[in-house]
DNA sequence: TTCGTTTTTATAACGCGTTCAAAATAATGT
DNA sequence: ACATTATTTTGAACGCGTTATAAAAACGAA
């Protein structure tokens, strides 16, 4: 490798470097490419040359950060393939909920600007990652033979994704999106489940059922709009309340079909 | 009702209607305030005046389908709870999936700009919709009766809502979709019926196993960023293709922890 | 070292979503 | 009828992501 795509490559990881860091010090707000640049120590139109978008960016960004996951996710395995795709679950879980502020923008930011991890997530690697311990679990018996290990694992990963996805919106907390998933895992599970199975899912879904919190409320997630001032202009201290708009129910232009 | 009041309402429908158009006509390129502007013939203030933001503007539109999606879904009522279940899904899987052009743009732009319909989703209509023919399945002894209904509809909420994304994403055409779902609404039924009811619910099962496509290609959802030449300035033909940009794996910067 | 080739930089521009002061307009009081 | 007041629309502006362009810099080869 010459010298070239070195300085190329350490332009890069800078970049990257700095978008974590950016995140971290100021979550989505102030994750802007100029902000990313300067940063990085690079002209604002680079980025561009070595990722292609902000999207781009971010998506690389993301994808280290789920390989990285993933690698620790396939350490976990234990005798029983159930428990390991519950593990393996929470243990996912865990990790989002542990940094909310990163987590959260950097999977809204990934949603947003589509063609993000998601496919990858379907037709890649995540979903031979627990196709493996659904494979281990029909062959042990403990889930029903006629059951496709793709079709499960994508099933799981969809599941997965819907409620992280509800977790980063600020719809669920962290605590409630962990039960939430073991819930969703345990049910899809028990409808593959053996005799040598059912007993013990059986009650892990009443334990979960019994800790799903009721009643939700959203709460801030930090990536609402906030008004931004340029850090300059600090006059004019923020005052002015925007009036919320609330207007009466306008009905639906019709040809919905 | 002042004259106030009815001219605002009035601009509110014509800038709905806009919206839907707009979308009609161009998908998401095309789908700018300055273009909803004009077409509505309001100033570019206006709809935030009166809805907020972009955002809330299509959360309006979104709302009022989805409403209406609903109240079609609400009548289908039949002998068979499971059976209803799985028609009320079948029918809001190909309400989307026969106009993907609209509802994918629809979709696209309400995912991304946050606070769309998912809280509403899992905290609101949506969740009570589905409820209820869970309850019904219960009371019927075709359904586990220490099933708690509502976490149940809320599986099955974010489930849909999964895959509908995956579809809204290219990731999945609308065959694929509507399979995916019924193939997932099946195997969480699957994992709490009960000897009146497995024995169907497992035919169920493995039919849609079976339809389920292997291979994922990801299609062309219509929502890629387009280069959008201002339609004014026709000349230089289309010529400068951008070098597609794919740069060795950079590695991760440490400290994600 | 010198030449030729890439790549980065600096800068300007475009359209975008959004905001804000000022102008225009409807409602209200007399 | 008019004048005052409370809203609403407007038009200009901001920062954003992104692209284009020309100049400068950096590398590889001779």
């Amino acid at each position: 490798m010459g010298l070239r795509e070195k300085r190329k490559l350490e332009r890069r990881e800078r970049i990257l470097a700095a978008a974590q860091e950016l995140i971290r010090e100021t979550g989505s707000v102030g994750l802007s490419m100029r902000a990313l640049a300067r940063k990085a120590e690079v002209s604002l139109a680079t980025p561009y040359n070595l990722f292609g978008s902000k999207g781009a960016v971010l998506a690389e960004l993301g994808l280290a950060v789920l390989k990285k996951l993933e690698r620790k996710m396939e350490e976990l395995r234990s005798h029983d393939p159930i428990e390991d795709l519950l593990h393996i679950a929470e243990l996912g879980a865990n990790t989002y909920a542990s940094d909310p502020r990163f987590y959260r923008t950097l999977m809204a930011v990934l949603t947003a600007s589509a063609r993000g991890l998601h496919d990858d997530a379907i037709s890649g690697g995540s979903v031979r990652l627990w196709q493996r311990p659904v494979e281990a679990g029909i062959r042990a018996g403990l889930l029903r033979a006629d059951a496709d290990s793709e079709f499960v694992a994508r099933d799981l990963v969809i599941t997965f994704l819907g409620v992280l996805d509800l977790w980063v919106r600020g719809v669920l907390d962290g605590e409630a999106m962990r039960t939430h998933i073991l819930y969703a895992f345990t049910l899809a599970l028990l409808g593959l489940s053996t005799d040598a199975s059912r007993a013990k899912l059986l009650r892990h879904y009443r334990r979960f059922q019994r800790q799903l919190p009721r009643e939700i409320r959203v709460v801030d997630n930090g990536l609402a709009r906030r008004r931004a001032r340029p850090a300059g202009e600090a006059a004019n201290g923020g005052a002015a309340v925007a009036a919320k708009v609330r207007a009466p129910q306008a009905a639906l232009p019709e040809g919905i079909q």
